[in-house]
DNA sequence: AATGAATGAGCGTTCATTCAT
DNA sequence: TATGAATGAACGCTCATTCAT
């Protein structure tokens, strides 16, 4: 269970430079990053990313050409942390359908416990509002993981038509995601969220087993 | 099912209405609103706010004294919105528990694709995870659609101890939350919102229904 | 002689405000003058304008939206100055052209002598080969000197076409203009500019008055 | 006609070769060159200069110690250039005074309209404003120049003492040099240029020629 | 009620420079 | 020779705030 780890960034090596300078580089993302997790996104200004790092402001702009760049390739290294977590799951040669989208389940929630998680995806969420390069890369990670849970919904049910499978996948995606304001790190129900696993894992099987297909009205056109 | 309006903001008159107008109070509040859902929290200053309402900066302070404070006032209000649009669905006489309970999800998820929600929520979760004072706010909001859901599970299925209708009210207001970053407005599956709406339904009542009491492996301590 | 003086900034009052803007408007733009001319364009930062004026930097954003508008302002001021001043020579009813021309000479190349002119024109110079604006500005100041200089031409020699009195002018006014970088204030020869005043009137009077209509070559086209 | 050519730098062998390339070193101060002229001196910075190198500042310091001493040496390298042209000229063995004065106006005038020349020059004489260096450095520059017209003029009238020469010179050279404003490279009059010298060797022909010894009244002292 | 004028702190960014590699 | 990495100072600018008018 508690092999499922979401590594806190999954940088991208930079090309050329000294170890140094790599060093540098993760630092200050990984600096960044508790920031955020800390402080919340007004907090996170070069300056204090530098002093967090023991740098001067000034050397931040040897990194990263703006911070506009610098939050870039923050958001893509957790984004891509969550999305390198997915993949091992989805890999995972575990038992039949229901008994991996129990472990699926039960993973992501987990992680949704997670300080990281609470704290950063709330923030995804409102920046995505506002800003279409993270709306875009946080849309690239949902789909990523509706497309498992997809893949999972056509085991246990075949005869689910694609479209009201995708439907379904969003609605689960959703409804986990939904769990992080209430039952988040620091959250009012942070220690139910066990039972919330059980509930949402007895109450998703359910709905893809039980699903007719036709069932769900697709309202044609757009 | 179009009487379900959330109002913009829910002002209370301030207290000892004197000096203050309370015209340029509200003027204030809305016009921080609508740049809040517009463009951000990170447009949310003085400057700007003052400047929607034709204002200069420096007379906001007479209004609130500081700007701490005119954000609890307008994160107050914008939560008392949906607290008062809550209540109205409470004392809803419509026909049977069942009826009611997809009335309020409807009204919810429908209301979730507005703009404003879609947007203003995001931040607030985002808040709430640094600020103490919007965190308990939120988390009242939250309690009261809690309660309401939690009196229609008693309806539906009373066999259900009252810490399990808590867990499943819990698990519908967050699964209902989680769908705004998905299909709310602008997102890629707004126009999906109707069928969701039906997945939700047939969901959270197939889950009330069938649970029993005990099924739920409540963790003690805490 | 002494009554041609070139105002140091000619500054249009701004509307509005109380005594105390204008003040501070008018006492911004002399302090960016003087630091101009005292230590030249690269010492002209905001910081050490608003320091000259006993002010915070943050301040002359009330007044100049942006430090380019600040320098447009300046040099707006700085051009007008001179603007109005030739408007003073032009209207004078003096003797007759002859003699309205030798005053003119006199009168310009005393003011390249000024602090003021030997220091700004270098760096107007400079600054219109990169800034449309400057280079807009710079020219119709120019302009407006050979519209008068033209004038003269026109009363001493009449047969002269008009296309060649304008380059007899056009000749005239840079010849003056040449004098800055040698005999202007602080220069080698700034002693020697009555010497040269001498020399530019006895020359450029025979000029005038030598040329025959048709005797220059004027390349047609372009 | 052609033939008087302004190399753009005249670089000095680095006493005592050793070490510091010669190559890199003349690189450098074209790039800076190139990024004056085109850019302005706004614009010249040593990563600029660099990237135009294809090198990183920092390497910049293996060949100047400093900004300044780079600035220094390209000032340098530039005035040289135009000392290099003007010492060609003085030394052309053309026809009678006459036509070689003819021949240096047209030849100055000409150089004028260069990119090079109108864009370099109102930086110089801007910089000399405030920096001692380059004030020295111009002024050879023109003493040159002004050595070369003297002898024309002691050719072409004799009878002149020095002293008025000198002075003559000196209007000449500084009449050509006031013509880069208005009609040097990119400037409006930059197609009456040939005009303008026909103007000008008309009138400083006629000046050299038609002053009497004494006429000037020269002011005593400094 | 509201503006005008000012402040002090901090923002992201650029600069010349240094020095180990 | 040249880059990598870092610094310290300054840049133009924006911010919330204050207070006299």
């Amino acid at each position: 269970m508690t092999d499922f780890i979401v590594p806190d960034l999954r940088i991208t090596p930079r090309e050329g430079g000294y170890a140094r300078g790599q060093e540098g580089f993760e630092q200050i993302l990984h600096a960044a990053l508790e920031i955020l997790v800390e402080e919340g996104s007004k907090a996170l200004t070069l300056r204090r990313i530098a002093a967090a790092c023991g740098m001067k402001a000034g050397n931040l702009a040897y990194y990263f050409p703006s911070k506009d760049e610098l939050l870039r390739e923050l958001l893509n290294a957790i984004i891509s942390s969550y999305e390198q977590a997915f993949d091992v799951i989805v890999h995972d040669p575990a038992a039949d359908a229901e008994q991996r989208l129990k472990r699926l389940v039960t993973l992501v929630l987990e992680d949704i416990r997670s300080k990281k998680t609470t704290r950063v995806f709330p923030e995804l969420w409102a920046m995505s509002n506002h800003d279409p390069f993270v709306q875009e890369r946080v849309h690239e990670l949902y789909e990523r993981a509706r497309v498992a849970i997809n893949e999972l919904i056509a085991e246990i049910n075949p005869r689910l038509p694609v479209e009201e499978r995708e439907l379904v996948a969003l609605f689960i995606s959703g409804s986990m995601e939904g769990m992080t304001m209430f039952a988040g790190y620091g959250k009012p129900f942070e220690s139910r969220m066990p039972a919330l696993e059980q509930i949402a894992v007895k109450s998703f099987i359910h709905l893809i087993g039980s699903l007719e297909p036709g069932e769900i009205e697709l309202p044609r056109g757009i």
